[in-house]
DNA sequence: TTGAAAGCGTTACCAC
DNA sequence: GTGGTAACGCTTTCAA
C-alpha cells in the first residue's frame, strides 16, 4: 500500500501539518522529533503524492512569465507559442496562470523592462529566450542568486547558470545537417555556400561551426565558396533584401552544388533557388520545421530541414517551473537538449497529434 | 475565475451531487432539473477540473492490462517496456495498476488466455499488441461492444475498431526510406537487395510496399534485384541463419549498391555488409531506432534508420486509457500515427532525457 | 429523485 | 514548536 503524510504522523505521533513541515525543512520543528519523523520516512519509503499536491497547488495560484522573441504569422517562434498555448491549457486547473512578454529588438533596454514587468506581477518563476547582453545576464544572476527559479529557452547565456536550459545544441545540428549532405554527395566533389544572418545570432554561428568542422572531418573533398549575411547591418529581417542577395549569390556561382542556410529568411534563399532553376540541382539544407519549410521540402527547394523541436521549447520550460514548485521534483538535467529530427519530403508532416 | 461544481450547484439550487450525476448522465435527476443545470454548465463555461478528478481517481485503484511481445533485452520491444515503465511511475499516484502480460509465440493459442485472465483481475482497459488472428479479433470486438476500451499497439487488427490505434503508417514508413534512399542515389542507377522476416508480420510488408512504390515513382533507375526471406518457415528468429542468407545474397550480388532491411535482425545484415567488405558501398535502410541500430550506424554498416517511436508506443497507450476512463477525454484520434524519425550517424543518440 | 457527507493527500493558516 | 482544521474540486455512497 502507498504511505501517506497521515500514516506517518500516526507513527510518529505527530499531526499531519508538523510531518509536512518536518520533510520540507520548513522549520518550526523541534530538530528531535524531525529527525525521527525522517526516519519513519525513510523507512516507509514514503514518497508525496503527486495528485494531493497538485490539486492544493491550486490555492498558490502560480503566475510564471516566458520572455520571447514576438510571434510571426509563421516561423519558428509562433511554434514555441503553440507550445505555451498547450502547457497553458494543461496548467490552468492546477492554478497556473502563464504571463507572456514578447520582444521584438533583441536589445536590453527591450527586454530588461519586461522582466521587470513581470516581477511585479508576481511570478514564481521564469522562462526566458535570452538575448546576448551583459547587462540581462547580470540580472538573471541576480534573479538565480537570490533563489528565484530561472529556465533558459532556445539560447544560453554566458555566465549564466539557470535551473536548466532547455534547446538545441547548435554545433550539433549543424554536424547533423554535414552528416545529411555528406549522404547526398557522397564521393562527390562539392561547390557549398552557405547563408547566415547576423552575427548577433550566436545559433546561427555555432550551427556553422558544427557544420563545416564536420564537413572537413567526413568530406573533405568540399569547397567552401563562401559565407554570405543575408542581412545588412540593420538587425531587422528583410525578406526582399534577402531574396536578392541570394538570387545574386547563387547566378554569381553556377558550380555551386550545395547550399547551407543557417539564418531565418529561408524562404528567401528556396525563392531564389527556384528562379534560378536549380532545383534538383543544388542540395539545399536548413533548420526548423514548419508551415513554411514543409511547403518547401514539398517543392523540392529544400532538401532537407533539421529541426529542433519547436513546440517542446514552449511547453517544457514551464512544465519544468511546475515540476520543480509544485512537485518539487528537479529537472532531469541541468541541460535540457532537444533532438535535432531529419526531416525530408516523405516524412515531413503538419500533422498536431503527438507533439510533445 | 474557474467555474467549479459548486458554483453551479449553489445557482442551480441543487446539490454537488445532483450536478455530477446530471453532468455525466448517470440517471437519478429530474429532466427538468438536469435540462436548467446542463444550461447553467454551458453558460458559465463549466469545465471540470482535472486535479480534483484524478485525485479522486484514486479511490479507484483502477488497474490497465497491457499485452505484448515478450521482452528480449535490446530491440524494439525493449523500447516499449521503458515506455510501459515510465507511465507506470507517472501514473502510480493516481492509483493506477499497469498488469502487462508478454507472448512469445504470435498465437491466438497463447494471447487469448491472456486476454482473459487480464479480465478476471479485473481491469477496466486493455492496450494490446494483437496477433493478425481471428480469433483474437473476434474476441477483441466482443471486449469494444461491450463498451471495454481497448487500444491497439503497434499494428492494427483486421476488421477491429478500438477506441485508438497507436502506432506506426507502415506503408508512410517505407516512402521515408525510399525518400533517403532517392537522396544518397540520386540521379544514380540502384541495384537493390530487399530483405524482410516472415509474411506473417504484416508490417514488414507494408514497409516493403510502401517503399517500393515510392522508389518506383521517384526513383525508377532502380533494379530491384529480389526480396529475400531472412527467416525460414518456423517464426522463430534465428540470427546466425538470417546472417549467412545475407551474406550469401551480397556474394552472389555484389552489384548491389542499396540494402532495405525490412525485418528485425538488422544486425545480422549489417554484420554480413561488414563482413563482405561492402561498407561504404551499399547504403543500408533499416528501421528502429536502439543501441544496437545506434552501434550499426556509428560503424557504418547502417546508413540510416526510420524510428517509430517506441518509447511512446508503450506510454500512450496507457495514457489514453487513464485520459479516456478518468479524465473522460477521447484520444485526439482514432488513429494516432507516430512520427518516422530519420536517424544517421550524426543524430542517432541514446540520450533518454526527452522521449515522450 | 435528491441531499449530505465522506473521502482522495497535501498544504497553509491559525490557534495554542 | 506544535496540533487542529479548513481548504483544493471532484466522485461516490448512503440516507432520506
Amino acid at each position: 500500500m502507498k504511505v501517506t503524510l497521515k500514516q506517518i504522523a500516526d507513527i510518529a505521533g505527530v499531526s499531519r501539518g508538523t510531518v509536512d513541515r518536518a520533510l520540507h525543512g520548513r522549520g518550526g520543528v523541534n530538530p528531535q522529533v524531525q529527525e525521527q519523523i525522517l526516519a519513519v520516512a525513510r523507512e516507509l519509503g514514503y514518497r508525496p503524492n503527486i495528485a494531493g499536491r497538485q490539486l492544493s497547488a491550486r490555492k498558490l495560484s502560480l503566475k510564471f512569465g516566458f520572455i520571447l522573441p514576438k510571434w510571426s504569422a509563421t516561423g519558428f517562434w509562433a511554434d514555441v507559442h503553440r507550445g505555451i498555448d498547450l502547457v497553458c491549457e494543461e496548467l490552468a486547473d492546477y492554478g497556473v496562470k502563464i504571463i507572456r512578454e514578447t520582444y521584438v529588438k533583441y536589445a536590453a533596454s527591450e527586454v530588461l523592462p519586461l522582466i521587470d514587468r513581470l516581477l511585479d506581477e508576481g511570478i514564481s518563476g521564469l522562462a526566458i529566450v535570452p538575448i546576448n547582453d551583459p547587462a540581462v545576464q547580470a540580472r538573471l544572476n541576480e534573479l538565480i542568486a537570490g533563489d528565484f527559479p530561472v529556465v533558459l529557452v532556445n539560447s544560453e547565456a554566458e555566465g549564466v547558470e539557470p535551473l536548466c536550459y532547455i534547446g538545441s545544441d547548435y554545433q550539433f545540428s549543424g554536424r547533423t545537417a554535414a552528416g545529411i549532405l555528406d549522404l547526398i554527395r557522397k564521393d562527390q566533389y562539392i561547390e557549398l555556400l552557405v547563408f547566415t544572418g547576423t552575427e548577433a545570432m550566436l545559433s546561427h554561428t555555432w550551427r556553422i561551426t558544427g557544420f563545416l568542422q564536420e564537413m572537413s572531418r567526413i568530406h573533405p573533398e568540399c569547397h567552401l565558396i563562401d559565407i554570405y549575411k543575408l542581412f545588412s547591418k540593420t538587425n531587422t529581417p528583410d525578406d526582399h533584401g534577402a531574396y536578392l542577395i541570394a538570387r545574386d549569390t547563387l547566378e554569381k556561382h553556377p558550380e555551386a552544388t550545395a547550399v547551407f542556410t543557417a539564418a531565418g529568411a529561408i524562404h528567401s534563399v528556396a525563392q531564389a533557388i527556384r528562379d534560378t532553376g536549380r532545383i534538383g540541382r543544388v542540395a539545399h539544407i536548413s533548420f526548423d520545421m514548419n508551415s513554411v519549410t514543409h511547403a518547401l521540402l514539398q517543392d523540392g527547394s529544400m532538401t532537407a530541414i533539421i529541426g529542433q523541436e519547436s513546440v517542446k521549447q514552449g511547453y517544457q520550460p514551464i512544465k519544468v517551473l511546475f515540476d520543480y514548485l509544485v512537485n518539487k521534483i528537479h529537472p532531469l538535467n541541468r541541460r535540457i537538449i532537444l533532438r535535432n529530427e531529419i526531416f525530408i519530403r516523405q516524412n515531413s508532416s503538419m500533422d498536431d497529434s503527438s507533439y510533445l
